[in-house]
DNA sequence: CAAAATTAAATTGCGCGCAATATGATTTTG
DNA sequence: CAAAATCATATTGCGCGCAATTTAATTTTG
């Protein structure tokens, strides 16, 4: 479909590159409004935002981590998790409390209450996989490839260091 | 350390399913994220976001649009636009101007430094393309699914009316 | 033509996301 | 063991992103 041969195929850079680097990061960008839009008007009903929900994703794979242990796996720091959390907290889906063997941890639990709401999630679950009209295989491969790409450009990130 | 095995491959619905939506929204959540942190350093010396960037690149595109067109565009309504092109009009990469035709409206115009930044950008998207670790081919791919995907998202959010 | 409806931007309020910093608790070490 | 270093979390400040409201200009209509 997409006929850009206007650009000649010139000296060093690739164009076809410049091009798509563009696109991808747009399209990536865009996704991710698209999907955030998407699930805004299911978990209104239960007060939660869409980071909130992913968060509670993450607690039901495996409940009762430390604020550290879940941002590793979401890639967010206490400056976006404590708050955020504490908000969990507030609706009642999660508990919060120091570990008593090392009071620099915060142990965050599930509530019945987040429990219940993996449940009700199914719902939602369906909701999303319908609006995103993608098979199965095609779902399979697009999240395979976004995982892949996200891998590399974490490792291409130095944590730096004097 | 605590494996979790309850909750059974039961029932009526399609585990695979319901895995997967969990897994494709956490992939876009991290994609973009991931990609906003590769571009930060990148950025950083033109005191440019990424969504300022994106913005700058929706004007490479088309110049002299208004606030509504570049909304259009990159999915933002005039709540985020307008202060992040207030900030883009103070650090001297573009203009804006109300419309002598329709003073309602608000053109937006790439100034030479904003018109500068595309050249300069050329070292920022060769990087990012090297980041992403992706062949021509599969940056071709994702990006089509990526759009594919969000088109049907959005055309499956309802837009709303009595 | 004037009132009402519509439209485009801007503003306000709230929740992320991140850098930088602060506060305590634990570990290192001298 | 006490001072220093390290570590986990919380706080602050700033820039999105979005809903809701406001302001001003244009169009519709009665």
């Amino acid at each position: 479909m997409i006929e850009k041969r206007d650009e000649a195929e010139t000296d060093t850079i690739p164009e076809g590159v410049l091009a798509l680097d563009q696109q991808l990061c747009f399209a990536v960008y865009s996704a991710a409004h698209a999907l955030n839009r998407t699930y805004k008007p299911l978990l209104d009903p239960y007060g939660l935002t869409y980071p909130q929900y992913i968060a509670l994703m993450t607690l039901w794979q495996q409940d009762g981590r430390t604020v550290k242990a879940l941002g590793a796996t979401l890639g967010l720091d206490s400056g976006t998790l404590s708050p955020l959390l504490k908000r969990l907290e507030a609706s009642g889906y999660i508990t919060r409390a120091r570990d008593k063997a090392d009071e620099r941890q915060v142990l965050v639990t599930l509530t019945e209450k987040g429990r219940a709401m993996q449940r009700d999630a199914v719902a939602i679950r369906m909701e999303i996989g319908k609006a995103t009209g993608c098979t199965l295989e095609a779902l399979q491969a697009l999240t395979r490839d976004l995982q892949a790409m996200t891998e590399r450009l974490e490792s291409g990130v130095h944590h730096d260091a004097a």
